[in-house]
DNA sequence: GCGACAG
DNA sequence: ATCTTGTCGC
């Protein structure tokens, strides 16, 4: 296969151009993910990734946690700056954000045993959202959990952590939308890739015992608004 | 034709 | 995602 990811230009011809090529991509790296759990490795270590875009509207910069996987305390952190060389397009998300993960992870020097992603899963149109995109091109574990749905069905859950009910899209089982905490709007879970769903639920539970979004999510989230904050508001 | 639409 | 102050609610 091609490079798993992709450039689009300036102009709009060139970013449609980008956009064909992305949905061929798309469909020929989706058919690798595996659902169910694959792990080569007990997961000593989970990994948090997160994106942040600078208000230039140039600069992002990406940022990798890795928690102890027992204890939730950090062990790593890596940042990388770049820029979004891709469009914004509901179903296309992860070429913008993958190049600039995959530069973070990059930084770590212990490898990431299991990914736990700011966005879907196969909760995804064509079931290959960011999580899976990264899953396959790195072929590593890893959890989609995005803060809003995408696409999908689902009843209606009850207000007590830990209330779970099932996202459907075209008779499919694509994820899982879950109470991490009482009265809280829930979160919506999809497997990346080499996990089954119940095991990456199980995760994203025990990582959100104390918040609505898991600790992996919270810290890299946090440490990529330090980053942007060094060079946006630098102390004066 | 009219919405919906991860970050 | 980001631009942004105060403010309603537990």
């Amino acid at each position: 296969m091609s490079s798993p990811t992709l450039h689009a230009g300036e102009d709009k011809r060139n970013a449609m151009i980008a956009v064909e090529q992305a949905l061929a991509l798309q469909a020929e790296l989706a058919a690798a993910v595996i659902r169910h759990d694959a792990f080569v490795d007990p997961v000593l270590r989970v990994t948090g990734v997160d994106v942040a875009y600078a208000a230039d509207g140039e600069r992002i910069v990406c940022a990798a946690v890795t928690l102890d996987a027992d204890t939730l305390a950090p062990i790593e952190i890596a940042t990388a700056w770049g820029t979004a060389d891709f469009p914004y397009v509901p179903g296309l998300f992860s070429f913008r954000e993958l190049p600039i993960v995959l530069k973070a992870l990059e930084q770590l020097r212990q490898p990431p045993q299991l990914v736990v992603c700011d966005g879907q899963g196969i909760a995804h149109p064509r079931r290959f959202g960011l999580a899976s995109h990264l899953g396959v091109v790195c072929d590593l574990p890893t959890i989609g959990c995005a803060k809003n749905r995408l696409i999908g069905t689902h009843d209606p859950l009850k207000d007590e952590r830990g209330s779970i009910a099932l996202l459907v899209d075209a008779d499919e089982t694509i994820g899982a939308v879950l109470r991490t905490q009482d009265g809280v709007r829930p979160i919506y879970a999809s497997i990346g890739h080499r996990i089954a769903l119940d095991s990456a639920c199980g995760w994203i539970l025990r990582l959100a015992r104390d918040y609505r979004l898991p600790e992996t999510t919270r810290a890299a989230d946090h440490a990529v608004r330090m980053a942007l904050k060094e060079i946006e508001g630098p102390p004066s």
